[in-house]
RNA sequence: GGGCCAUUAGCUCAGUAGGUAGAGCACCUGACUUUUAAUCAGGGUGUCCCAGGUUCGAAUCCUGGAUGGCUCACCA
């Protein structure tokens, strides 16, 4: 016997009797196949044509009241939940004490007679039952169900058996990921699949997750995005794909933030960042007015309209308009650094006119953006991976789409310049030996990829898990994510 | 990582000045053959997050720690 099992509690020992007295009485606890007829909401949809028949449901047993010789359970199935009747005259004195003895928690089948009761409770009059699985722990409250958010991440199945709110998120969470794929597909683009370990991690500035792998006896990285082998199949020949998957960032938790995270990523050959544009613009709102039925959503209260055409305002603008500081005019770090100062930032020792430009933007406009706009024209010191802008080599042809103050989509023209790409990498590595963590490393077989020549493409990334949360009204990442990372217990 | 807050029965929560813990639901016993937060009668089932300290005495005060939430920093 384990200490678990020493420890156990009273309302535990009683199930694990009730569970012993199943057994003698021959009755298997822990059933096998049951063949459904029907779910509850069926029953309760097509009343009117079920009304009389005999049918066959199987679920969790959540509510019970007795009556003496008499009794109603509620029975709840992934559809929904249904009234279950138990009658000692009907059913028997054996199933009427099987009935008695029945858990808050049990899974049962059952059939019998669709009715509806005096009060109006479409019910099924059950005439046999058989046991599914018997619950030995008790469920939380029925009226206030599991509140405390630590158990409800913890044990997330307790959370999706009661609270039915749950359930609907990640049922819409699905129904996006569904759309995006159906949107996608159907507009050529090929779904693959690319390393989650990989010997050099690249494709966005974070930490990464290293892991070690026996045989080769080397150290492998779980992938912070899965970029650069994606636009290795640009030069392959793919001309779009896609892929939807996780990603890992060795960084902090927070509300937006989980350490593995599902990102789109798709890459368009002879595209650039305007397609990609329009690509967003048409792919968020369609698939927003899909799974919600209409194009505006609601979050912390307020409106949040995805209908194209969404605003398109370069950074330069932007930081113009909520500055009143015109970067354009302002040559080099130093003058950006005492502009950004003037501003009342605080700017590091170090930091290049692209830098500061970026800092500001973010201080000063990202929060104020509530409907989707298009941001574009990034620095490129910050943009290691995209094409420079024709005019104005600082820039990149670079956006990102912000949304109730947070970036959902990403996207540039891509850089697919063998050349301009090393010098990149080589700027990255210099901040990465100045003790830049989140530096990109050099990758000699990226640059080779493109040395035997990559398409011009356009390539976006969109955060699933963020792009969920504004969709559903959802607060915190961890309401999205079913098994959000936690410190174990104990 | 910093700041603030929380942790009491299976769940949701009270808790006096520091005096040895309580309610509702769940559970157990009984009554009740159409109830639905069923009702009625009876029963409290506990490592008050953990470890020290102060005190005659700590759920309560102090110190340290654990876990979680929010937030700032960093990012997607």
């Amino acid at each position: 016997m384990s200490e678990q099992e020493l420890n156990i509690n009273e309302l535990k020992k009683v199930r694990m009797d009730k569970l012993a007295e199943l057994r003698e009485a021959g009755i298997e606890p822990y059933g096998g196949r049951f063949e459904r007829s029907s779910t509850a909401q069926i029953v309760k949809d097509k009343f009117a044509e079920m009304e009389g028949r005999t049918v066959k449901l199987a679920g969790r047993i959540v509510a019970k009241r007795r009556h003496g010789k008499a009794g109603f359970a509620d029975l709840q199935d992934f559809s929904g939940n249904i009234q279950l009747y138990f009658r000692k005259n009907d059913i028997g004195e054996a199933k009427y004490e099987l009935f008695k003895r029945l858990d808050i928690g049990d899974i049962l089948g059952i059939e019998g007679q669709v009715f509806r009761t005096n009060k109006g409770e479409i019910s099924v009059h059950v005439a046999d039952l058989v046991y599914l699985s018997k619950s030995l722990l008790p469920l939380p409250e029925k009226w206030h169900g599991l509140k405390d958010v630590e158990l409800r991440y913890r044990q997330r199945y307790v959370d999706l058996m009661v609270n039915p709110e749950v359930k609907q998120v990640f049922i819409k969470r699905s129904k996006i990921i569904k759309e995006i794929r159906n949107y996608l597909d159907s507009k050529g683009f090929l779904e693959v699949e690319t390393p989650m370990m990989q010997p050099i991690p690249g494709g966005a500035a974070a930490r990464p997750f290293i892991t070690h792998h026996n045989a080769l006896d080397m150290d492998l990285y779980l992938r912070i995005a899965p970029e650069l082998y994606l636009k290795r199949l640009l030069v392959g020949g793919f001309e779009k794909v896609y892929e939807i998957n996780r990603s890992f960032r060795n960084e902090g938790i927070s509300t937006r933030h989980n350490p593995e995270f599902t990102m789109l990523e798709l890459y368009q050959a002879y595209a650039d960042f305007e397609v990609m544009m329009d690509l967003a613009e048409d792919l968020v709102s369609t698939v927003v007015q899909r799974v919600n039925g209409t194009m505006t959503v609601e979050f912390e209260g307020r409106k949040i309209d995805f209908s194209p055409p969404w605003k398109r305002v370069s950074m330069l603008e932007a930081v113009k308009e909520y500055t009143g500081v015109d970067f354009n005019l302002i040559k080099g770090g130093e003058e950006a650094r005492r502009a950004a100062e003037n501003l009342g930032l605080e700017i590091k020792g170090n930091a290049s006119w692209g830098e500061i430009i970026n800092e500001v933007f973010e201080e000063f406009v990202e929060d104020k953006l509530i409907d989707p706009t298009f941001i574009y024209g990034f620095p490129v010191e910050i943009s290691p991976l995209a094409k420079r802008n024709a005019e104005n080599p600082e820039l990149t042809d670079r956006f990102e789409v912000i949304a109730v103050q947070r970036e959902i989509a990403n996207a540039f023209s891509e850089l697919n310049d063998p050349i301009d790409q090393r010098e990149r990498f080589l700027k990255q590595v210099e901040k990465r030996n100045m003790g830049d963590a989140e530096a990109h490393m050099m990758d000699e077989d990226y640059i080779n990829a493109l040395e035997y020549g990559m398409p011009s493409a356009g390539g976006m990334g969109i955060g699933i898990d963020r792009l969920v949360m504004i969709i559903t009204g959802s607060p915190s990442i961890r309401d999205v994510i079913l098994f959000p990372t936690m410190r174990p217990r104990e």
